[in-house]
DNA sequence: CGAAAAATCTACCGATCGGTTAGGAGCGTG
DNA sequence: CACGCTCCTAACCGATCGGTAGATTTTTCG
């Protein structure tokens, strides 16, 4: 058993935290590239410049690190919309968190693909209107900013517009000279509507 | 060489085409069910009752199998998509074929996660642009039907409108309750008004 | 019936998969 | 110096992958 340390509350090595980044980073890189399938403990392994056996002395299993990767790029996605949509009104906010979401997206291709990637893989546990809740909470806010007609299905308008938005993006993936900020101005447009009484 | 005779103009076995259909049949259910991935020889072979050779005496190499799966899944689709849509008249046939591509993928789940399947896996040379083009065209014909504004670009309208009924679907995928037809109609909502001047 | 053709089986191949084992550098500390 | 810890390598494991070769059964048809 030469396993790492696995919950335990003690600092990591500084090497350890940097091979760990790495690990991550070349694992978003596979998975983008090549999809989940192609993102083999050897190919991990062979761009970080060590053998197999090493990263499974930094991540328990192969999925770790997948998973890791997933929550790597998820969590930096989450935290710049976050900030983006805050500075907004909330009658304005779901406009914002479209514009933010489609902009970063745009801006990491590669964590793009690795959500999308382990959002088909992962079959059954996630759920598809849970990934747009935050956006549905905007909607639903924005409404009642704009006075009533709350009754209007939120969670549908959300999965609507989230499909809308992961479109635009995979379109940009295949044709890197797409217009996506227009595209995400169009999706607003059509958004606007229905957040109005 | 115990290769099937490929591209053959003679008209094939009875059994051959049976077994041809069985092997699709089952391919689908794996591909819904387990993922590209899930679909190896070994178990396409079981469930259909005979052994990884005798799948690779009907079909080439494996991808043809899973290849032929989707082609079917996109077939049965576009014609059931195709004579919906014709019974309408121009100017309301986007909504048509948003009705009927929900309601298709609805009855047809597995034919639904086959397709969505094969469309993250074979990487880049499927543009998502090209998949909605018929419903791009649709959309161009009724904005002039409607009488001019052809200049909005019917092309994202599509990939927005078309990431919409994905996300429907896969919603309805994790959710069996979730009503497709109420989210669609609310869709075709969002939709109408980009199509009047 | 008997032979050709069609369909399938058994058995194997090399490659790759995720994961394990044992050990050995390198380094700081007593 | 010797010990312990971190980080890593070389070699291997059993399982599974897609695919092949050749024998064998089943069907078709003169």
């Amino acid at each position: 058993m030469t396993r790492r340390r696995e919950g335990a509350t003690g600092e990591l090595t500084l090497i350890e935290r940097a091979r760990r980044t790495q690990l991550i980073e070349v694992t978003i890189e596979l998975v983008a590239d090549r999809g989940y399938g192609g993102a083999s403990l050897a190919a991990i392994a062979e761009r970080a410049g060590i053998t197999k056996a090493a990263v499974l002395y930094h991540f328990p299993t192969k999925d770790a690190v997948v998973r890791a990767a997933h929550k790597h790029a998820l969590a930096a996605l989450v935290a710049d919309v976050a900030g983006t949509v805050e500075a907004a009104d909330a009658a304005s906010r779901p406009a914002a968190y479209v514009r933010s979401m489609v902009g970063h997206l745009r801006e990491h291709p590669r964590h793009t693909r690795m959500i999308i990637e382990a959002m088909v893989h992962d079959d059954g546990d996630s759920d598809p209107a849970a990934r747009w809740r935050p956006l549905a909470e905007l909607i639903s806010a924005a409404r009642a900013a704009r006075g009533g007609n709350g009754d209007t299905d939120a969670r549908t308008t959300a999965i609507i517009v989230g499909g809308g938005i992961d479109a635009i993006v995979a379109e940009q993936l295949h044709d890197p000279d797409y217009d996506t900020a227009a595209a995400a101005e169009h999706l607003i447009e059509m958004l606007d509507p229905t957040l109005s009484p």
